[in-house]
DNA sequence: AGCAGGCGGGAAACCGCTTGCCAATCTACC
DNA sequence: GGTAGATTGGCAAGCGGTTTCCCGCCTGCT
């Protein structure tokens, strides 16, 4: 189907172009990739005419080797299976396709060593942007992230990170202690009195600021949070650690916050597999609302997060020369399903 | 605490560090990429030195100007948000890391157009291969895809597709049609007698086979799909669907077949919306077994594929210069949850 | 002691594309 | 008709690496 005269062998080049356009390479190039010089409409159509008979497409590599710099921006996420990044990264490459720009993405499985080392492996892409959404760790991080960071920034690469940021990287702030702190006055409007957090390991700034929000506001509804057990951000870690939980003894009535959606679910079957009902009997609540909230029953509590759009605008800042910093972060909004019922 | 003797602006190029390290560029070449021709250890010793003081990262762009091609694999799906995609991506994500690839992912939305578009752009890129899973429709493909293709292997990548394949590029098998059949096989087991499908619409393969299949098995169990109502591969598909499926009237006992579990989900949570009990009322089941499955009440049935396993094959399809396409296929599992009790 | 051969460093060509600069052609105005 | 100025091709020098040769030097064998 598309023999023409095929290219001697791999993909035609530009200089191929040019010769059976019978121009300078000087001129297909500025034809074919964004120049402001102008051509001559004779000799742009030619040029055009053979770039399709030969199926040109640039050489991305070349180009980037060219101009220095290139159409990539490169996102860093713990685990793409779970719901939340999946949503941020749909965010993340809407926006890029509307830039014009391809995404890479890498995988960080929450290990700070690794983390590092990808950011050193993508580093090498040159890419335009950075996104972090991976968890961050709070402040000394030994293993030298900020050291790499710079070092990108120092090459002329701009990094966003969606969460807590701090510091002189571009942050997309997401308002986790706000908005755990509603989510807490909302629970004790309810008529909960005794609550019990399934956090992720301190130090994790995300999970550390929503336990304290959500401390901050349960308590001035009059509520106590009894305890803060340490787990992880997974649904299998929300699951065991309710099941240690139940084993313990669960008084009927209490309320168990799930650092995340993804982790509260993995409550939520604990509970309902240790044969007790969530909600009257153990009440749930989550944070980020994922897409499955909605459909486990009974519906789960939670504070929604704009995921896609929270990887949109991540996007921009990764990418955007003059980026606003002073945007007013995403309303974040408190959603009561029946995981969490008014007590009587 | 990283400005030793930072180079005058941008990252360190090879040049710094030859330099630094006072030898030719071409030593310091072998001894930072591979390179079969062996350096002296001292030599060795003093370029690694340098690389590290100067935090030297290759440009991966100019690497593969000058090697021809990229350490790339580029991944197509139809949406990263849906679980489904997740799950497979992380597969990927997992083989790339080890065989040191880079992944690139672009979203098809489902449009065969953008489809086309996305192969082109990716091609620039020069990846060394290149995984379709958004789900291929039949045959046509009036929009050029194969042709696309065809210059993509033609530049000496390779293409894998996951899912139904066939043609000349690498296939990396999911046996659609047997897993429905013994789905249905065993639902007829069951006890079920009336089905209905939920398919996507005709011409995507992975649909037709499923509902093929199904019908097939459940058939010969003594079943009969009563309908099969064309929707979408999303969950509000399912949903909407379900909901005018549940207006139309639905006998109790009635089992709907959601051609994924995505779909199916969505079906659960309509019939549930609309006051009707998913299990001994209306039956559901799935297709994909995501993790979600677990979690909702009751178990959805399905049959098992595994995700990240699929995700993996597929990156060894693409990448591998001999791939062995006899392999057998991975293995599918029925998997019976409460969403379809026995029928007494 | 003499010579072949292997080892390994370095110069330079090249990968595909961009872009600064020069020069040729064209337009316009006096 | 001549000349200043504006256009717009094309040449060639990069961009940051890789890799082919070439060649000097060290071994080892006779």
């Amino acid at each position: 189907m598309s023999d023409t005269s095929a290219p001697a062998r791999g993909a035609a080049t530009l200089h191929d172009v040019a010769r059976e356009a019978g121009v300078s390479l000087a001129t297909a190039s500025r034809v074919l990739n964004g120049s402001t010089r102008k051509v001559a409409e004779s000799y742009r159509e030619r040029v055009e005419a053979a770039a399709e008979k030969l199926g040109y497409t640039a050489n991305l590599s070349a180009q980037a080797t060219a101009r220095g710099t290139a159409a990539i921006v490169a996102l860093l996420v713990a685990d793409i299976a779970d719901p939340y990044f999946g949503q941020l990264a749909a965010g993340v490459a809407r926006g890029a396709d509307e830039a014009g720009l391809v995404v890479t993405i890498a995988i960080t499985e929450r290990d700070p060593q690794r983390e590092v080392r990808l950011v050193r492996a993508l580093r090498g892409q040159r890419p335009r942007g950075l996104i972090l959404a991976a968890s961050r760790t709070e402040g000394t991080d030994a293993v030298g992230l900020a050291d790499e960071l710079e070092a990108f920034a120092g090459m002329g690469g701009r990094v966003a990170v969606v969460g807590p940021g701090g510091g002189s990287v571009r942050t997309v702030a997401l308002d986790n202690r706000g908005g755990a702190a509603a989510l807490g006055a909302e629970l004790a409007r309810l008529g909960y009195r005794e609550a019990i957090v399934v956090a992720a390991s301190e130090g994790i700034r995300t999970s550390d600021d929503r336990v304290a929000g959500f401390t901050e506001g349960f308590g001035a509804g009059g509520g106590t949070v009894r305890e803060v057990r340490r787990a992880g951000f997974t649904r299998d870690a929300g699951y065991e650690t309710a099941q240690r939980l139940l084993a313990d003894g669960l008084p009927e009535g209490t309320l168990i916050f799930g650092i995340s959606d993804v982790v509260a679910i993995g409550i939520m079957s604990a509970i309902r597999d240790a044969g007790r009902q969530v909600g009257a009997d153990v009440a749930v609540a989550g944070f980020d609302d994922i897409a499955t909230g909605r459909d486990v029953r009974p519906g789960l509590t939670t504070v929604h997060v704009p995921l896609e759009e929270l990887g949109y605008r991540a996007l921009h800042a990764a990418t955007d020369p003059e980026w606003d910093a002073t945007e007013p972060p995403l309303p974040l909004e408190v959603i009561v399903r029946g995981s969490t019922p008014a007590r009587a």
